[in-house]
DNA sequence: GCCGTTTTCGGCCCGACTGTTTTCAGTCG
């Protein structure tokens, strides 16, 4: 079972909860709520958790759950949840997928209807409701009847938070909405913020908070924009929007004297909140975004704040990077001032993953612009060294000459340009395929013309953790393997990409002084942030590269410093941040 | 049902908006 239909297991369980008796399951509901989350967002299998003995390991599973999760893995059914779910029919499941519709509704609905058939409930409801029959349901109305027509037709479209974008797109989405809300004349402020400031790398809606002292007209402001789709809700402080593609805008407005409490609110994530405003309430304060209330004085008016920073203080917390508000240790840590020093872009000094449009006539696809264009973009961006990564020759077209000939011919390309250009050093590599073998697509003698090698998986995905492990570690052991690249082959919203022996591969890369790319193409983010984080840990050297099939895709850096960010990496687990010299003691086998 | 800087017992975030209501329930983030 993957880590998605476990926690939608654990949801249903709450939703029962919810619809049998909401007030004596209160915490238990919150509970399986937040195990669900917290499976949810693991990128790694529940299964090897409950293989390793270590089901408690992951936050929100305790004593209860853990032992309804292994009699879940050891025969494949669980008898608690059986007992929970009793009574509750399968389509009330199906339904509450769709925004706007919760568990009581779902429930009222395919109970008042008898819609039993969980495969047709979506399409047995849209029915109902053309047939006006909705209505004149005691708390519905003309209105909510048309609501549910239209909830069911915008998530049969995907539209709202039912797609996910990934980071590029989203943030220029907020872009195009920034500039527009800068245009009204009671904008004081307006930043991005949810899981766009956070940069996970898929982003469900859009969240922009604004400091203004005129609300309504910065919401009128809003709601007029040129591209709206449709309103979908509007108050005094707070409005959200559907603009053209479907995608959700929220925007929230607080007066410029308390913009902190609003970015620190609106920023999140959920949990990081949480457990802050659970920290605040032991010392008798409540948080909100308009500020700080002081509960143990009577009628006391809430304390505003216009920066995080003093917001933060006033908690006695260090200001907690966006990137890791998930609360996942983050909070106990700015209690005591030792956050991590967090690696930046500005640390960055090269990127190792080019592809330039040098004919090598490779396996797999060419780069779009030339050597020399890559280059003077490097210089752009104030990078000391670079090295260019094009894929191997193509090894079931050329023979050995040939592929050493192409590699040569590019190498005296490479040479050639910088005998005009001294202000960048250029490392000669390439991403060579580690074949279903575990071999590299590429003789010795070829290899030898690198400073060193990238190796990566690009066919046969389907092999089991075992097999892939042995595989990986096995290209990576040639000595001019050095890094290896998109670690797990997961490409965002496509696949999922191949499992790892994570604790096998992070003891080989240590002991052989190995690192492991950060690829930050924004379809791959690969490593995920919670392996890196793992990997941090174990003090295993990483590497974040653009994997650049063109000059402009370098300015990706930034997507993989922020998966590093997420990650808890610091400049010293980053090897581009080494200067060139440092860098080569690395790449000729010296310990750092 | 989970969890721990006052706690292994006794807590558990906070507010906005909507529709159907005359004061609130449901949903969302």
């Amino acid at each position: 079972m993957s880590n998605e239909q476990i926690s939608k297991l654990l949801r249903n369980v709450a939703t029962a909860y919810t619809i049998k008796d909401e007030a004596k399951f209160r915490f238990q509901i919150i509970a399986y709520q937040k195990a669900a989350d917290s499976i949810l967002n693991n990128s790694i299998e529940l299964l090897d958790y409950y293989k390793d003995g270590k089901l408690q390991d992951i936050p929100g599973i305790g004593v209860s759950i853990r032992g309804h999760l292994e009699e879940l893995f050891a025969t494949g059914n669980v008898k608690y949840f059986d007992w929970a779910l009793k009574g509750i029919p399968e389509s009330v499941f199906v339904l509450i997928e769709i925004p706007s519709f919760g568990p009581k509704k779902s429930y009222r609905l395919v109970k008042e209807f008898k819609l039993t058939n969980p495969k047709t409930v979506i399409k047995d409801l849209k029915k109902i409701a053309i047939k006006n029959k909705i209505a004149s349901l005691e708390g519905f109305g003309e209105k909510s009847q048309k609501d549910i027509l239209r909830a069911i037709e915008e998530f049969r479209e995907g539209k709202g938070k039912t797609t996910r974008m990934v980071l590029p797109f989203a943030a220029e989405i907020s872009d195009k909405i920034l500039t527009y809300l800068r245009k009204s004349e009671h904008m004081v402020d307006a930043r991005t913020l949810g899981s766009l400031r956070r940069m996970v790398p898929t982003i469900g809606d859009i969240d922009i908070a604004v400091a203004s002292n005129n609300p309504e007209k910065i919401i009128e402001h809003f709601i007029s924009y040129p591209y709206i789709d449709r309103i979908i809700e509007k108050g005094s402080i707070s409005a959200s929007i559907l603009v053209s593609g479907g995608r959700q805008i929220d925007l929230m407005v607080q007066p410029p004297n308390a913009f902190g409490s609003l970015l620190q609110h609106f920023t999140g994530s959920k949990n990081h909140n949480i457990a802050l405003r659970e920290l605040a309430l032991r010392k008798g304060l409540s948080l909100s975004e308009k500020g700080i209330k002081n509960l143990k004085m009577k009628n006391s008016k809430i304390l505003q704040y216009s920066s995080e920073e003093s917001f933060y203080k006033t908690l006695g917390l260090e200001w907690v990077p966006p990137e890791i508000r998930e609360n996942t240790g983050e909070v106990e840590l700015s209690i005591k001032n030792k956050l991590p020093k967090l690696v930046e872009v500005s640390d960055i000094n090269g990127d190792f993953h080019l592809h330039s449009n040098f004919p090598i006539e490779p396996s797999h696809d060419l780069g779009n612009n030339t050597i020399d264009e890559m280059i003077k973009k490097a210089i752009l961006l104030k990078y000391s060294h670079i090295g260019f990564s094009e894929h191997n020759p193509s090894i079931s077209k050329h023979t050995k000459d040939q592929m050493y000939n192409l590699i040569k011919a590019r190498n005296d390309q490479i040479d050639h340009i910088l005998s005009g250009n001294k202000s960048i050093r250029v490392l000669k590599l390439l991403e060579i395929d580690i074949l279903p073998s575990g071999e590299l697509a590429m003789d010795d003698r070829s290899l030898n013309l690198l400073d060193f090698a990238i190796v990566s998986i690009h066919s046969v995905f389907s092999m089991d953790k075992t097999k892939m492990t042995h595989r990986v570690i096995k290209g990576l052991s040639h000595p001019k393997a050095k890094v290896l690249a998109h670690p797990t082959g997961r490409l965002l919203n496509e696949r999922p990409g191949y499992d790892l022996d994570w604790e096998k591969v992070f003891k080989f890369c240590k002991e052989n002084n190995k690192a492991l790319e950060i690829n930050a193409w924004p379809t791959r983010l690969d490593l995920s942030d919670q392996i890196i984080r793992q990997a941090v840990s174990q003090k295993v050297k990483m590497i974040i590269n653009t994997d650049s099939h063109a000059s402009y895709q370098m300015e990706n850096m930034k997507y993989g410093v922020a998966m590093a960010r997420r990650g808890w990496a610091q400049k010293g687990d980053i090897l581009n941040s080494l200067g060139y010299n440092k860098f080569m003691e690395w790449v000729k086998g010296g310990e750092l």
